[in-house]
DNA sequence: CGATATACATTGCTTACCGAGGTATATTGG
DNA sequence: CCAATATACCTCGGTAAGCAATGTATATCG
């Protein structure tokens, strides 16, 4: 006799898209400080470093709001072959907004680390 | 002459609102894990870990929406003085959980380490 | 007997992710 | 030459969680 079990897969990948609320802008700050990039690498750069695929109806609006809220800004790049790609940098308020990021991303891991 | 500056604190803040999203359930769990508790003492062990204090109108749908999905279980503890409690125990499949969640986060953990 | 502390609960607002759909530009194979 | 594919951007609507505000009830203390 099998007793119902509640869907702990589905529970995992809800629980993931919450975490998500947060951790990629976080990632995608991070990514910025190392090197200017444009919306479509970063879908193929973060894709690789999160577990799943990292959607574009998620990533053009997060931009977009780095761009209104200052902390990234961008340019537009014609290329030699191609559509022309959006490039985005990192700004000084960015750069402190993701310092203080780091700071409490930190604290965090510390409690996890210490409690498990 | 001041140029107008985005505001960085309340940018933060509404970041870390964010980020709790998923942050919170995974926190409440590893708790859960090492002693069985009741809200309002989750309350205030929750609010020394993170910088800002824990809202009653977070924590309570959060434990409601954990027994929904069988992560935890709970009895009322009538007490000698005081309103009764709730305690909460962690269930087997909130331990799976846990544990997922934990691995999750070490991987998100060392991306952030090795990028910074 | 009013004020305070304990303990749990609910409603409405706000915000972010993402699936689904759309536009436009170049390249490549038949 | 033209259909298919890859690149690159965008938007809309549904869903879900945090939280301020508000409410209930019990016990204690001055």
């Amino acid at each position: 006799m099998r007793v119902a079990q509640a869907d702990i897969n589905g529970l995992f990948d809800k629980w993931q898209l919450q975490l998500r609320k947060g951790v990629l802008v976080y990632l995608v700050l991070t990514l910025l400080e190392k090197e200017d990039m444009y919306g479509y690498a970063l879908i193929s750069s973060l894709s690789g470093k999160l577990v799943a695929p990292m959607p574009e109806g998620t990533i053009y609006p997060l931009l977009n709001r780095l761009v209104r809220d200052e902390l990234v800004v961008f340019e537009w790049q014609i290329m030699d072959s191609g559509p022309a790609r959006k490039y985005y940098r990192i700004t000084r308020t960015g750069r402190q907004m993701l310092k203080r990021m780091r700071k409490h991303w930190n604290q965090l891991n510390d409690v996890f680390q210490s409690e498990q």
